[in-house]
DNA sequence: GATAATTTTCAACATTTGTTGAATTCATCA
DNA sequence: TGATGAATTCAACAAATGTTGAAAATTATC
């Protein structure tokens, strides 16, 4: 006798409908009928459940934000805990990326969708400013203070735009382009969740030493 | 007398405008009315001359990347050139990256748009694959030879993945989100091309070396 | 088990979409 | 000038889109 799982309520199986289109065509390019047929309901039940388009799309954004920047906060507390309140760059940028890690290697097909849709809100222009500010802000200011800390003497200005540029490559990663694999011939995978992060995180920190700790007071 | 300069054809306004609205909004997030409003041309000249709409865009995508390729290959040969054919890491990643500055800095407005669309299309899962792989593939694939005979005892996978984390920083900043303009509250402006490479320069560098230049044989 | 409230479907709407064929204007050149 | 071909507009098409109101089905409450 199979066990019986009851079927997931039909406001989530839009939700989850929603994330995974979403994530591969991004918001112009998923029609409600689309995501009612992926989710085998009404088209109607999703104004009923989420009202507009643009609802229905900040709901599934913002469905896992919270848990994510719970996770990254308890991170890094943690490593702060842990070092006197001291975290060293390493503990400040996994605190930041070991999380995310975590939700992609669950096995959890709608974690990795939602990753991949805040890659592509992340990138662009119009649509992300907004989402990302309020979702995600808060916590990347929590996040720079930490760096700021780890490197006082270091130009606030580059901090930032090593965070920016932190941001890019976790972002571009997070995209699941498959770009990668194609331009090294299978060498490298993408969904190679395992490997990826650490070597990520070296090759942060060491931009971030660069940038923010070395002082070349005059030379060429 | 002012002087007077003709109007650019009609064909080539088409082209600019949907370079605009496709690097603002994405492919499905623009009509061909649009595109022709902002041209101000009919509808249907956009068939008459580039086809379907995703002919269009495929025109729009490639106009420029040809003259970028060849830029960017003049740059890595001159550097060999210059290095008796042995450029140093930061040479490489400049010839990668310096034209694409100076097509910022021209004034073009054209390039700013065409490289915020480039920006977007490589972090989109979908479409970018095929577009970039055709695009751009062959002249990275020139730059990570560079690479590897640069740093001839590293493992060619940490290679690509560190070129993929390089890619990541540059297509952030492509994109032009402008994120990091309000995250830094106006200390750090998108804009500011003139020092945004001056730093993602040496902070891909130092990723690299990081990456595929130490190797730590043993230990925690 | 009747009643009320919630959830889901049905059917349809007004727009908007990409695309097309015929008509019109424009340019080229004998 | 008149004829040929290209460029451009006009008008309209069928299909798809987001959205909605009323009906039906389901669930909860007493």
């Amino acid at each position: 006798m199979p066990d019986y799982t009851p079927p997931a309520p039909k406001s989530e199986r839009i939700l989850n409908a929603a994330e995974e289109l979403f994530a591969l065509h991004g918001f112009d390019g998923v029609t409600l009928r689309g995501i009612a047929t992926a989710a085998g309901v009404d088209v109607a039940l999703l104004n009923y459940h989420f009202g507009v388009k643009k609802k229905l799309f900040e709901v599934v954004f913002m469905r896992r934000a919270e848990i994510l920047n719970e996770a990254r906060l308890n991170a890094l507390l943690e490593a702060e805990a842990s070092s006197g309140g001291r975290p060293s760059l390493e503990q400040i940028v996994s605190a930041f990326l070991r999380p995310i890690q975590r939700f992609q290697l669950t096995g959890d097909e709608g974690w990795r969708n939602y990753l991949a849709l805040v890659g592509w809100v992340n990138s662009s222009s119009v649509w992300g400013e907004e989402m990302m500010h309020k979702s995600f802000d808060p916590l990347v200011a929590r996040f720079i203070e930490a760096l700021k800390k780890n490197m006082p003497d270091a130009d606030p200005q580059r901090i930032y735009w090593a965070y920016q540029f932190f941001s890019g490559t976790l972002t571009l990663t997070l995209a699941q382009t498959g770009r990668i694999g194609r331009l090294s011939d299978g060498l490298c995978r993408e969904s190679d969740v395992e490997t990826v992060y650490d070597l990520m995180i070296p090759f942060v920190v060491a931009g971030f030493r660069k940038l923010c700790m070395e002082h070349p007071e005059g030379g060429a």
